[in-house]
DNA sequence: TGCGAAATCACAATATATTGTGAGTTATGA
DNA sequence: TCATAACTCACAATATATTGTGATTTCGCA
């Protein structure tokens, strides 16, 4: 998971729930700019910010361990 | 997951590999005040900050949709 | 092609994370 | 108990995220 990565999970989900960035921004109680950014994966955003945008969205935040990655190996 | 759970899994984990907080501080190249900030819960770290830890510690991040929470129905 | 909505960008002001230093507190083992 | 490591805290300096505003570009559709 990087930026990037999360950038996209988070615009196809709001693009399924049928949302623009500016309901969104509102609903989740961020400035647009800072959801423009993280949808792009130029964002470098904060852990609060994230969780309330992933929460907004029905989505959450999981940790575990390294998956092997066979792209690399 | 919240600031509180990810800091205890953060600890959790730190520990279950038998190292200290300035080693892994060290290791994930961010500095100790923000990894005690973390692990107590108190932190609201940035995204790459979070990534780099988890990495460190052999753990990564995944979204998800939501789970149904028992405990609040 | 043309229109309107959506998305992106640039800017300055503000808020907050991050950092190192140094001191203090707590835990652990001899 | 004592010594040492591990952990926590406070502070100031710096870096960076967040915000709103307004302009611009891109997209979707008729």
């Amino acid at each position: 998971m990087n930026a990037k990565e999360l950038g996209n999970i988070i615009k196809e989900r709001r693009k399924h729930l049928g949302v623009n960035q500016q309901t969104l921004a509102d609903l989740a109680g961020v400035g647009l700019n800072t959801l423009v950014a993280i949808e792009r994966g130029e964002g470098n955003p904060q852990l609060s910010t994230l969780l309330t945008i992933l929460d907004t969205l029905g989505l959450q935040m999981d940790i575990c361990l390294k998956t092997l990655d066979y792209e690399t190996v």
